[in-house]
Formats: C-alpha cells, sequence, structure tokens
RNA sequence: CGGGGCAUAGUGAAACGGCUAUCACGAGUCUUUUGGGAAGAUUUAUUCUGAGUUCGAAUCUCAGUGCCCCGACCA
C-alpha cells in the first residue's frame, strides 16, 4: 500500500492525557483514534494487527476441532434470568432493560447447544466466535488493556464426561501457548486462580509479563507455574516448592471448566438426561493488542512482532522528487508487491527525510527499507531491521533473497 | 463507587481579572526544499457546558460534563 494512500495520521506530541504507554503509542501512530474512555475505533493500521491476531487465533481454534460462528451481542433478557446473572453489574442493559448487550455468551451458546446435541453423537462440540463484548467497566484505564466495549474471542465446548472435558481442557491449554508464541509474546504464564463459584477446582490464566499489568503473580521457581494472589499458598500447588519470584502481570487469557453450572439451569442433557458437562475459553483481543505494544517498543515507537505487524516491510523513498529515486522505489515496491510482501511505501513527496525515518520508527514495521541518491549510487537499498540500530547496504539484485530470509 | 489532578485551534503549549486570546507543530493552497521532524506567503477558535461575581472573566465562585491517575470492583 502507497502511503499517501493510507487513512492515517501521525501525532508528533504525545496526547496530553495518556499515561498508558499502549494507548500513547496506537494514538500516535494513528492505529487507532479514541471516541470515549475505554472506546476506541480501530484504524487501518489497527485493524490490520487485529486480524492477524485473530487469524492466528482462528487457525489455533480450529485446530482444536473448534468452528466457528458469531451469536449476537443484542441477548434478551429472559436468558440471563434463567441463570441469575441479569442483575451483574457487569453488563449494560438497554431498551427498558428488555436486553443485555452482550458480556459473554454462555447464556447464547448453551441454549443454542439445545438444538443442536440431539445424542451422544453429538458430542463433544466446541465453538466459538469473535466478537465486540461490553462491560460496565466502573474505571476503563490503560488504553486497550481495560475497555468497556472490546475484541474477544470466546470459545464453549461440551462434553459428556469429566475426562473428555479434562483432556480438551489441556489441548487448549497448548493451543493458548501457541497463541501468545505466534504473537509475539515473549513471557506467559499458565496461572492458577479461583474457579469462582462454579468449581472448587482452579481456573487458568495466561498472564503475560508487563509492568503495566494490573495483576500480580507469584510464580513458581521451580516448575514456572504462576499463582494468583487470591489462591497463593505458601508451598506451589504443582510441585510443592517454597520459592516465588513476584511479577506484574496482565492476564490476556483464561480457560475455566464451567461444568453444569450453565447446561443444569437451561436444560442441556444428553440423550441419559445428563448435564452436558462443558468448558469455556477467552481471550482478550483488543488487550493482546496492547500488552504487545506494551512490552514490544522502544524511545522511538512500536516495534511489531513480524507474525501481527500491519506490514512486513516499510519502504521509505528520500529524495523522492529526483525522478530516478521515485522510479526505482515505484520498481522495487510492485517487485516485492509481486512476491506478495506486505509492503508500505512511503512515497510522500512532502515530507522530509525525518520525518519520514521517525514516522516508519514510529510505527513499528518489522524491516526498513530505505532508497535514495546515495543508496543508487550503489545499486543498493538500505536494510535495517526495527528491532535492531544495525544498517546495511543490499544490491537491489540481491533484495528479494535477501528480505525473504528475514521474513521467513 | 471513594480520593486526586486536568479541561484554551486537529496536536502540544502561552496569556496579572483589562487591547483584536498568542506561539509551535499539523492540516489546506502556492513556490522552493529532501538521510533523523525544512523556508516563505496565506487559511485554520462559541477558551468543555450552564449559572454567578464584576464596569470588564480563558483567568474568580458554584453546579454539571468529560478525560487521566490511585484505590475498590473485575465469572
Amino acid at each position: 500500500m502507497k502511503q499517501t494512500d493510507l487513512f492515517v495520521k501521525t501525532l508528533r506530541d504525545s496526547p496530553k492525557d495518556e499515561k498508558s504507554l499502549n494507548a500513547e503509542l496506537l494514538l500516535r501512530a494513528g492505529f487507532v483514534d479514541k471516541l470515549a474512555s475505554g472506546v476506541y475505533t480501530y484504524l487501518p493500521l489497527g485493524l490490520r494487527v487485529i486480524k492477524k491476531i485473530k487469524n492466528i487465533i482462528r487457525e489455533e481454534m480450529n485446530v482444536l476441532g473448534s468452528q466457528e460462528i458469531l451469536m449476537p451481542a443484542l441477548t434478551p433478557k429472559e436468558n440471563w434470568e434463567k441463570t441469575k446473572r441479569f442483575d451483574v453489574a457487569e453488563s449494560y442493559k438497554i431498551k427498558d432493560e428488555d436486553f443485555v448487550l452482550g458480556w459473554t455468551h454462555e447464556e447464547i451458546v448453551t441454549p443454542l447447544m439445545i438444538k443442536h446435541i440431539l445424542s451422544y453423537k453429538d458430542l463433544p462440540c466446541s465453538v466459538y466466535q469473535i466478537q465486540n463484548k461490553f462491560r460496565n467497566e466502573p474505571r476503563a484505564k490503560s488504553g486497550l488493556l481495560r475497555g468497556k466495549e472490546f475484541i474477544m474471542k470466546d470459545m464453549y465446548s461440551f462434553h459428556q464426561t469429566t475426562e473428555d472435558l479434562n483432556d480438551y481442557y489441556e489441548k487448549v491449554k497448548q493451543a493458548y501457548f501457541k497463541v501468545y508464541e505466534r504473537c509475539g509474546l515473549k513471557e506467559t504464564y499458565l496461572t492458577i486462580a479461583s474457579g469462582g463459584e462454579f468449581t472448587k477446582e482452579y481456573s487458568h490464566e495466561f498472564q503475560a509479563i508487563t509492568e503495566a499489568g494490573e495483576d500480580n503473580i507469584y510464580i513458581c521457581n521451580n516448575c514456572g507455574l504462576g499463582i494468583n494472589k487470591e489462591v497463593k499458598d505458601s508451598k506451589c500447588q504443582n510441585c510443592g516448592n517454597t520459592s516465588f519470584v513476584q511479577k506484574k502481570s496482565i492476564e490476556v487469557g483464561n480457560i475455566f471448566k464451567l461444568f453444569d453450572r450453565y447446561s443444569l439451569p437451561i436444560g442441556l442433557k444428553d440423550e441419559k438426561g445428563n448435564s452436558v458437562l462443558m468448558g469455556c475459553y477467552g481471550i482478550g483481543i483488543s488487550r493482546l493488542m496492547g500488552t504487545i505494544v506494551e512490552s514490544s517498543n522502544d524511545n522511538h515507537g512500536i516495534i511489531w512482532p513480524k507474525n501481527i505487524a500491519p506490514f512486513q516491510i516499510h519502504l521509505l523513498e528520500i529524495g523522492g522528487n529526483d525522478e530516478s529515486v521515485k522510479l526505482k522505489a515505484e520498481e522495487i515496491y510492485q517487485i516485492l508487491q509481486n512476491k506478495n510482501f506486505e509492503v508500505l511505501y512511503d512515497n510522500r513527496d512532502e515530507k522530509t527525510a525525518g520525518e519520514k525515518l521517525n514516522d516508519s520508527d514510529l510505527l513499528g514495521i518489522p524491516i526498513r527499507l530505505v532508497i535514495s541518491k546515495k543508496t543508487l549510487a550503489k545499486n543498493s537499498v538500505e536494510f535495517k531491521k526495527r528491532e535492531s540500530s544495525e544498517v546495511c547496504l543490499i544490491k537491489i539484485t540481491d533484495l528479494i533473497k535477501y528480505v525473504e530470509q528475514f521474513s521467513e
């Protein structure tokens, strides 16, 4: 994409009121626009990142045999009355309180499954959706980390036996780690937390280590299990070790065994009349994006992990009013496009070199290529990785091969 | 929901209760410029809303609203 066609503006100054790093960088770089506290518009660059994260999640959930569906955000009152959650403060009630803006979807997916699960042959079964969720947060904060409306993947699984639920639950854990790894999140810990009202068993959170985090977890020095402070014991629940390190973290996913908490009141039964057992599995996608920005940046801007970067290559022409530079830059842009690289081409004429270079750092695309009179004199293009300060000149004839190496 | 802070152009800032609310950047038009945020010309505002005090309010008072931060809350 040519940068002159991109609907985005970068800001030179940080917005006055944003203390949170992810909010500041994402707003300055033009990835998002803030409509209200905790309510954001995703601009083209931000949406590209969101789409990449969604697709990674889709791929991993599909591997688990789950199928994607989309449930409504507008959900009728009756569904919530059955499970006694109509009055939960987290929801937004609308239209004279006949509807709730969905903040989680057990109440919708469980009745759906009554229609679908007619025999033991239909079990196990798993569905997920990616959707905007609404939570009546008393205090939205920290940019994308805690919003009133946010993007979430929620998956629900249905089983005939506890054993089958347990098996599936373990597989989901592994899939979640793959998601975080592919998204470039370096330090994520499986963390045990309270199962809440549903079960004496623990639920599991996935906690990413970051200074911006709202949680404090204790990490076992022996086995690496994270332990939420609400269930902190003197010994590690997994290995019995007694030494821990405390770190600030943000929850980027959680998984629960729901058992019959929803199937019982809603009446989801197998053919023998036993309640179907359920699990639910969430990932906050917008929060994940914010967390990645918090953990991957420098003084100049964002450093996107390559799998979720909005583009793979940022091609800059410097001195583009020189006809030969412009032509060559266009040519290289076309070649890279034809090779299916995702290229953002800074073809803006009126910008100085400094502006282009600074914008490039701010946007955080993994590979930067610069073409100028200087590099053309050597039949070359300058190559730089965003994460490194090393710069090197690459012969134009070797460019494709060289770039391929770094995008694999 | 308790506590604290802030609110002036698209963004960031300035202006003792007193002249036509100033500056930088951005954005628009034109000319010149291009390796770490360039030069000139020109355009760019209901000082958050409402009330009050005053000869006079961006500035003081009260109320409201919004935003940021701390805490509580967060299946």
